[in-house]
DNA sequence: AATCCACCCTGCAGGC
DNA sequence: TGCCTGCAGGGTGGAT
């Protein structure tokens, strides 16, 4: 369930159970999710401090004590779930084990965190966290939308003659680290962008507004718990509700929310994009 | 460097 | 409790 809002919201829900807490038990069910799993890596795991939770992009990484760091990315369908804590007033059981559930970390202090993945494109690795940033899948990243060097500058320099649609472009992890499908066709809608503008012949200023509205879409977005769509869930099974915010995502020919002419839905490299043929040019 | 697109895998909805 | 197609929030790798 991955883009940046939704990643961080499964990060604050593992938070509690897992930072500070050792991890008793790791249950590693199968060699390899997209790619091979690490040598070894419910070893790696066992008797282990969870020393803290961070996230850099789609991934989240928990730190260990040992000076490795579990890296994790969910891929299209990859779900972290806890269970065995309280959730308000309420007990969380274990469930019953489920198809596709790929690696189970039992934590000191009786919580149980679960990784489920159906379509098995997300992956797991362990990385020396003194070294995590050149680690192949980190090492090309562009900055994180929150952080200062993604500023109007940066991103102005980094479009300048690129041929590719603008929707192409803020997809790319190495312009702009976390962004996705729903949220870039959610910022092109309040930027007024039409998504198949090459991202070089737009005007510099109307570049250098996407970065407030990046963030904007994103921080609105971590605020509701991300966007729950196809009964994905957060890490304590709550359901996100962005997707009630989306203007223009999974929306076609639904009227637009400003001038209520019909969304489109049309398909850039393989995936679709929504967008107001009337507000966005 | 930029761009295109086949591919990785499973599940589900919709049409027949 | 059929069969088939298309689609799904991810990203890589090889070709051009």
């Amino acid at each position: 369930m991955p883009e940046l809002p939704e990643v961080e919201t499964v990060r604050r829900g593992l938070a509690p159970a897992m930072e500070g807490r050792r991890i008793e038990a790791a249950q590693v069910n199968r060699p390899d999710l997209r790619w091979p799993l690490p040598e070894n890596m419910a070893g790696r795991l066992t008797g282990r401090r969870v020393e803290r939770l961070r996230r850099r992009s789609k991934y989240i990484l928990a730190d260990l004590d040992s000076g490795e760091s579990l890296l994790i990315h969910l891929g299209m369908s990859g779900r972290m779930l806890v269970s065995g804590v309280m959730l308000g007033d309420y007990h969380l059981d274990h469930p019953a084990p489920q198809k596709h559930d790929h690696v189970v970390l039992e934590m000191e202090g009786g919580a149980r965190v679960t990784f489920n993945d159906a379509r098995r494109f997300g992956a797991m690795d362990l990385v020396r966290t003194d070294r995590e940033a050149a680690h192949w899948l980190l090492v090309g990243l562009g900055p994180e939308p929150f952080g200062n060097e993604f500023h109007e500058e940066y991103l102005v320099e980094r479009l300048k003659g690129r041929a590719s649609p603008i929707k192409t472009a803020l997809l790319d992890q190495h312009v702009v680290a976390g962004l996705g499908n729903i949220y870039v066709s959610e910022v092109l809608f309040r930027a007024g962008i039409d998504p198949r503008r090459a991202a070089g012949r737009i005007a510099s200023k109307r570049i250098a507004a996407l970065v407030p509205l990046v963030r904007e879409v994103l921080s609105e977005a971590i605020e509701a718990g991300g966007s729950s769509l196809r009964d994905h869930r957060q890490a304590d099974g709550e359901l996100g509700y962005f997707q009630h915010s989306f203007r223009v995502y999974d929306r076609e020919g639904e009227p637009c929310p400003v001038c209520g002419t019909p969304i489109r839905r049309i398909v850039q490299s393989g995936r679709s994009s929504y967008f107001c043929p009337q507000c966005q040019k």
